[in-house]
RNA sequence: GGGCGCUUAGCUCAGUUGGCUAGAGCGCUACCCUUACAAGGUAGAUGUCACAGGUUCGAGUCCUGUAGCGCCCA
């Protein structure tokens, strides 16, 4: 063959040799840019925004090829694909890191270097990390629609945002209210619930003694944080507690304020926790809240938004609320008011960002209605799931999703941050009258105005730009809100606003609702509830149709990944060392239904951090190369006829067989989302059956210009099928090798039926789908017979020590249907079991001082005089004889039980016969070859 | 406290509705640089399927309980 026509592949993988080259021919083709014009089914995935607070690690680098595998996938089905590629704000997360630099490098807190330019800093931290994710995203080979890129905070997601909150503060769903709300003290932020992270604290209980008022004794609270005592309004008992039933009505002398407090009766109260009397808190404590309202008790603040205490603390105005407790605990006990204190351990809320105890604390703040009577957002987006038009993979987290919807409170979206969207109310006083205010926004249909109920505050809140504030005239100044919006507010538009909702764009009318969505089950609540909620608002439809919950990746102690904890490997770094494609190989390994993956991890020579988890994906990778140079190397003077399948051997046929039940099972495991099963699938076919058999079987026939061309054709023909069954998942590697085989074979095509129409790229290169006619069992049944042989012989030849190359010489004694396989199949038994002789018969001898092995009633014999070690031979026949004795016994024990052959269907007592026969079969084969030795 | 999940080979994990001798990769043992691949080939060893009950002809698989671990939520 002419060896100057093969590519110049070199012998080892080497993926920085053409990754960027690769993704240079893709950026060309322009292959991953949607047109919303164009012919197919659409199929749209948006990308969960990563935060621009750092680089992405190994958790974004698996549901990044996820996502990736299944865009590919659906592009090369023809579907008209879209990936919304795009980064998050991430409000408070970014606020904290830029600030937090800020102090380190320059001492200045934000107040000191002011809102504009704070915003401006961050806005510079957003550039850097937003390329870095994006180089990231990109050495990975995501397939995203570059051109379409967007983030939370950009003009179009901004219009989004101001347009759904007018409508929900039209619609009446956005309130402000007074209300507890979890706040962090160290960012002088609110919480959402789901911010806040529940730890474990190892703290006390303290008991005190609150005198009656009237000096006839006293009642003893027990508390976790006695320095909320400063703002105590009642004592509550449980109505039906004999102990202090009498007490209700009567008042308690609140020691250190020195303010007297009623005792009420509330059911909430539980008589067996601590000494079953309550001191109640409204402003500080959630139950407590709770009961002051079914009491009208008042609430009495006694924090300042920084955690210390304020000027209704008294003598311990000004100092932080933990020196506050240790102070106030001193002093009760110098008044010998503490009657014990115990220790106790309990959970205790802390914020997610910056880990300290949050308050509960009374503020002023915007919320958004879920559970309205004319616009139920938690129902309708309950209703989504429960009907069946979003599904979960794996289902169970349907039922995450369903119970939070159940359990939802109203929706806290004010943030006292500077990083974000600016809520976009104006304030006006309550002595403006609604005369002055129609008359200044009265003909504007874009501006919704309204009161307070209880203050008669107005809010004025415009649909776009802003507001000068004199709108009003007559001096009074109309004033912005200074907070901005829960960075899960514009995130949970993302599906809508990212295709350029309000318009109605063709983007919108032919991607919207989006199809898959994948992400980690951490985020169900916060992000894909949200979004559901907001997609049928605005948009009258769900956001996507499936939801895909992946594994979290854990490092080897089980520890989930994190920058904080320094555990985290960076997808570049795996790059740089085994390669994207090798990386995304072992990713969708990984894949199963499990909730978690554990990563061990070491360092590298330059000390980053690494694992040998790649090395399976680096390994298959350069096994796919080699086995496609090999291919190149064979494929000189190709033959364009179509193929003749009168001329096809038992090898090709099955070869073809296993090929297509390949391509049925890949697609179909990529249709239920099962990662591990396609890859996995796909892998074993060609590992097992492409190379170590079909390849090796046909290197004589390749040598020979007379038998080539049917091989070639195959050859050919699967290795066109392979590499667009791994493009999905090995993008890189397939498209570099799919130019050279471009190069060397334009059509490999093998007849009609049989069509593998060439594409410019792998990347649209159609998806192969399954050949009805390549399906042969006879073919698979009758080469598992000579595979089965051919191992027996190589393993006679290992135990007996004889070296690989020396030819020897096979007797085999079959029944008649086998011996004509056998026979027909001589010269690859002979070939892959390196023998210079095979013989088959029904009644062949077992010549003399010869080694046998007996599979599949296939008695192998081979001649080994002089060579032969009988002990070694006759332990062997010993053992398989207890091996086989054993499967017998269990088998016997089956089928003489009456109930089993009564009751189990009859194809599996059918089995279980056919088994029993081959089973004794086989031993009776054994023993007699043991007493031959003997 | 409520919910979900996990426990299978030394390691990381598969094991579709219960049904052939429980598998894979890595690691391990022996042999092999056979001109695609030593990141490879051939052959091999390794399991009380966490534990205890139950259902069933039959349980790694279903049910109950126990122990340990993880996550989500309060």
């Amino acid at each position: 063959m002419n060896q100057t026509q093969t590519p110049d592949l070199p012998p080892q993988y080497d993926p920085a040799g053409f990754e960027a080259q690769v993704r240079a021919l893709w950026d060309r083709g322009s292959y991953f840019h949607a047109d919303p014009a164009a012919r197919g089914e659409p199929y749209t995935i948006v990308i969960p925004p990563p935060n621009v607070t750092g680089a992405l690690h190994m958790g974004h680098g698996l549901d990044n090829t996820l996502q990736d595998i299944l865009i590919r996938w659906r592009r090369m089905q023809g579907r008209n694909t879209l990936w919304m590629p795009g980064t998050d704000h991430a409000g408070i997360a970014t606020q904290t890191v830029v600030e937090k630099r800020i102090l380190a490098e320059e001492g200045k807190t934000r107040h000191q270097v002011g809102r504009e330019a704070l915003v401006r800093r961050i806005w510079q931290w957003k550039d850097q990390y937003e390329a870095r994710i994006t180089g990231q995203l990109k050495s990975m080979g995501c397939s995203c629609d570059w051109q379409r890129q967007r983030f939370t905070l950009d003009d179009l997601c901004a219009r989004a945002v101001r347009h759904t909150f007018f409508r929900l503060f039209r619609d009446g769903l956005i309130y402000r209210g007074k209300r507890l709300v979890n706040w962090d003290p160290a960012t002088e932020t609110t919480l959402a619930d789901d911010e806040v992270e529940y730890e474990t604290v190892h703290s006390h209980f303290w008991h005190i003694r609150y005198p009656l008022s009237d000096g006839s004794g006293h009642v003893i609270v027990a508390t976790t944080r006695p320095e909320t005592m400063l703002g105590d309004t009642a004592v509550a008992v449980n109505p039906q507690d004999p102990r202090y039933q009498a007490l209700i009505g009567r008042t308690v002398r609140l020691p250190l304020m020195d303010r007297d407090i009623p005792i009420i009766g509330d059911d909430y109260v539980d008589r067996q926790t601590g000494t079953g009397c309550l001191k109640v808190t409204p402003a500080h404590d959630f139950n407590d809240w709770a009961i002051g309202q079914r009491h009208q008790l008042p609430a009495i603040n006694v924090l300042e938004p920084n955690g210390t205490i304020n000027a209704d603390g008294g003598k311990y105005a000004g100092l932080d609320r933990f020196e506050a407790r240790k102070r106030i605990v001193a002093d009760l006990e110098a008044l010998g008011l503490v009657e014990k204190i115990e220790d106790y351990t309990h959970e205790v809320g802390h914020s997610y960002r910056s880990h300290v105890p949050i308050e509960p604390y009374l503020s002023d703040q915007w919320y958004v209605s879920v559970k309205d009577e004319k616009h139920n957002l938690a129902q309708a987006a309950s209703e989504a799931v429960s009907s069946g038009r979003v599904r979960f993979h794996p289902d169970r987290y349907a039922q995450t999703y369903l119970s939070w919807l159940e359990n939802l409170r109203d929706w806290p979206i004010s943030r006292q941050l500077w990083w974000g969207h600016r809520i976009p109310i104006w304030y006006a006083p309550a002595e403006v009258t609604d005369e002055q205010m129609q008359k200044a926004f009265g003909g504007r249909s874009d501006v919704a105005c309204r009161r307070d109920t209880e203050s008669g505050t107005w809010y004025v809140c415009p649909c776009e730009g802003e507001l000068s504030g004199d709108e009003l005239g007559n001096g009074v100044t109309l004033q912005q809100d200074p907070d901005v919006l829960d960075t899960w507010f514009s995130s949970a538009l993302w599906p809508h606003s990212t295709l350029g909702w309000p318009e109605a764009t063709d983007e919108l009318k032919r991607y919207y609702p989006t199809s898959t969505l994948v992400t980690a089950r951490e985020i169900i609540t916060l992000w894909v509830s949200r979004m559901v909620m907001m997609g049928l608002y605005n948009v009258g439809d769900v956001p996507f149709t499936d939801v895909f919950i992946h594994a979290v990746i854990l490092d080897g102690k089980g520890q989930r990944m994190s920058k904080s904890k320094g555990n985290g490997i960076d997808p570049v770094d795996i790059i740089a060392a085994y390669g994207a494609d090798a990386m995304r190989f072992t990713l969708a390994q990984m894949t199963t239904e499990s909730q978690d993956i554990r990563m061990p991890v070491e360092k590298d020579d330059q000390g980053r951090l690494t694992s040998s988890r790649f090395d399976i994906g680096r390994n298959f990778c350069n096994k796919f190369w080699n086995a496609a140079r090999f291919a190149f190397l064979n494929l000189a003077e190709f033959s364009n006829e179509p193929l003749d399948r009168s001329h096809l051997l038992l090898e090709d046929r099955w070869i073809l067989s296993r090929l297509t039940g390949t391509v049925a099972e890949a697609t179909a495991a990529l249709e239920g989302f099962r990662f591990h099963d396609c890859i996995e699938t796909v892998y074993n076919f060609f590992w097992s059956d492409f190379c170590d058999w079909y390849l090796e079987i046909t290197k004589p026939r390749m040598r020979e210009a007379a038998t080539r061309a049917v091989p070639q054709k195959i050859l050919a023909y699967a290795l066109d099928r392979l590499l667009r069954l791994l493009h999905p998942f090995v993008p890189h590697i397939t498209e570099t090798l799919w130019q050279h085989l471009n190069a060397l074979v334009p059509d490999r095509s093998l007849d009609a039926e049989a069509p593998a129409p060439a594409a410019a790229a792998c990347t649209v290169a159609p998806w192969p789908e399954p050949v009805a006619a390549f399906r042969d069992a006879d073919a698979e049944t009758d080469f598992a017979l000579v595979q089965a042989t051919i191992r027996a012989i190589r393993n006679i030849r290992a135990r007996m020590g004889i070296a690989p190359r020396t030819p020897l010489a096979a007797a085999i004694k079959a029944a008649p249907d086998a011996v004509a396989r056998l026979l027909a199949a001589a010269d690859t038994i002979s070939h892959l079991a390196v023998l210079d002789s095979v013989a088959a018969a029904v009644d062949t001898a077992k010549p003399p001082a010869s080694a046998t092995e007996v599979v599949e009633g296939v008695e192998v014999y081979v001649p080994l005089a002089g060579v032969i070690d009988l002990e070694t031979e006759r332990e062997r026949l010993r053992k398989r004889i207890a091996e086989q004795e054993k499967f017998r016994d269990g088998s016997q024990k089956k089928l003489s039980n009456e109930n089993f052959v009564a009751r189990a269907k009859p194809e599996v007592v059918q089995a279980e016969r056919d088994r029993l026969d081959k089973i004794n079969a086989e031993l009776a084969a054994l023993l007699a070859n043991l007493k031959d030795l003997e």
